[in-house]
DNA sequence: AATATATGTTACTTATGGGTAACATCCAGG
DNA sequence: CCTGGATGTTACCCATAAGTAACATATATT
């Protein structure tokens, strides 16, 4: 990814030593090369089962390195998460001065959630076990995850006053929506029929139509 | 869990030797009573920060005498899932010479399922990385799951085709099914507001009618 | 009675992998 | 220069827990 010095064929000739800004910045990219890397790793062969050498040497350094990094492995594993779960905090964020109904919010909410699980960040809140973190990473994925199914009780809420969503238990259905979206993370691979974005439209169209036709005693016609 | 010998006030006084029958029998107790506790454990603490020890002091008896009953720690974990899968799929076996419609089929899986996954063996399937189990039963694992996949769908598809259920992907219908479902292992408490009857029966009715309400145009009524 | 089998124990081995100590190198800045 | 802070290495420690060996005893069988 970084590039490499070509020696000889230069033109304005970069410096080969960086900035002082840029090394800061250098070391946001590695932090977050080491990252990635231990996502993709942690959601393939399961976290229990990755050790830290395996994830340095993926990045080409040596397990100390990491350490450089991060305190712990399991901090690694809750830096990986908490980058999930804000990705999906920013899409329940409401959009201000927005007219749409509740229905429509949610719709947008469950997308932007569903294309989260299909990313590396997004799928090791999931396919994670909350059990391998510290009680404290544990307490703050809990408070980040229960921030998430309260902006999404509210937008389903607004939308039962509103009258776009159907009466219902809002706790429930709350559970429900996030069960199903969670589950992405599990079944989704990106060799698979359906892109992302597929995936996140039907999705969100099945948990708004519901199983049941809309004329219960006439078969619907095709869409 | 087994009669304790009551010395001294016996009537009928039965003999504290077991016989044969009795003796096989005994050890089928004994094998599942220690999946029973296992289970436990493993959905409360997780299968990695449980150790053989844990399971083997609960039931008053050390670890090598789990060996007498189990070849391994994963064989262990397996017998647990593979109970837990067996429920469902018993609730998927179709009822021969029934005249109910798909839908109503499928709800009565979805409430089998869902009641399930509030047991120690249900929720042992999805609070469990099946990265820690051996390649062998992790392939039978997912042969049982994908049996019970090819049910849901089975019975998604014949609603459609006889109109009880809309037409939409089945594939993707019966993931989110299964992954709304699933997510019950995870958010049920023993102590909580609802009865397992009543998560069940609120969850297959989110799923069948949908966030959208029936009259698009009108608030409903309730109910 | 004698032998085999099932069930249980105590005491051990051993592999794994998270984490650390000590050391090397490179660049920045007074 | 030369000190200091990043960044990286090699070499090590060590706690945990799975699994095993050797042994004890009760029960079943011949």
């Amino acid at each position: 990814m970084a590039p490499s010095k070509q020696t000889g064929t230069a033109q304005a000739e970069p410096s080969p030593w960086r900035s002082p800004a840029q090394r800061g910045h250098d070391r946001a990219l590695k932090r977050e090369a080491v990252l990635k890397a231990a996502a993709r790793l942690f959601n393939e062969k399961g976290f229990h089962a990755t050790s830290l050498d395996d994830v340095a040497r993926q990045l080409n350094v040596t397990k100390p390195t990491l350490y450089h990094y991060f305190r712990s492995k399991d901090d690694v594993l809750f830096e990986c998460c908490r980058m999930g779960l804000e990705m999906i905090e920013a899409a329940a964020a409401p959009v201000p001065g927005s007219r749409a109904s509740g229905l429509e919010r949610l719709r947008a909410l469950m997308e932007k959630y569903a294309e989260a699980m299909t990313m590396d960040f997004g799928m090791s809140i999931t396919r994670t076990p909350d059990t391998a973190l510290s009680p404290e990473n544990r307490a703050e994925l809990r408070r980040l995850k229960s921030q998430i199914d309260q902006a999404l009780r509210g937008v389903i809420a607004s939308g039962i006053d509103d009258g776009s969503i159907a009466p219902c238990d809002v706790r429930t259905a709350a559970f429900t929506i996030a069960g199903a979206l969670n589950a992405i993370a599990h079944w989704y691979k990106p060799g698979g029929p359906l892109s992302p974005a597929e995936i996140a439209h039907q999705t969100a169209d099945f948990l708004i139509q519901g199983l049941a036709p809309r004329t219960p005693e006439r078969r619907q016609p095709k869409r």
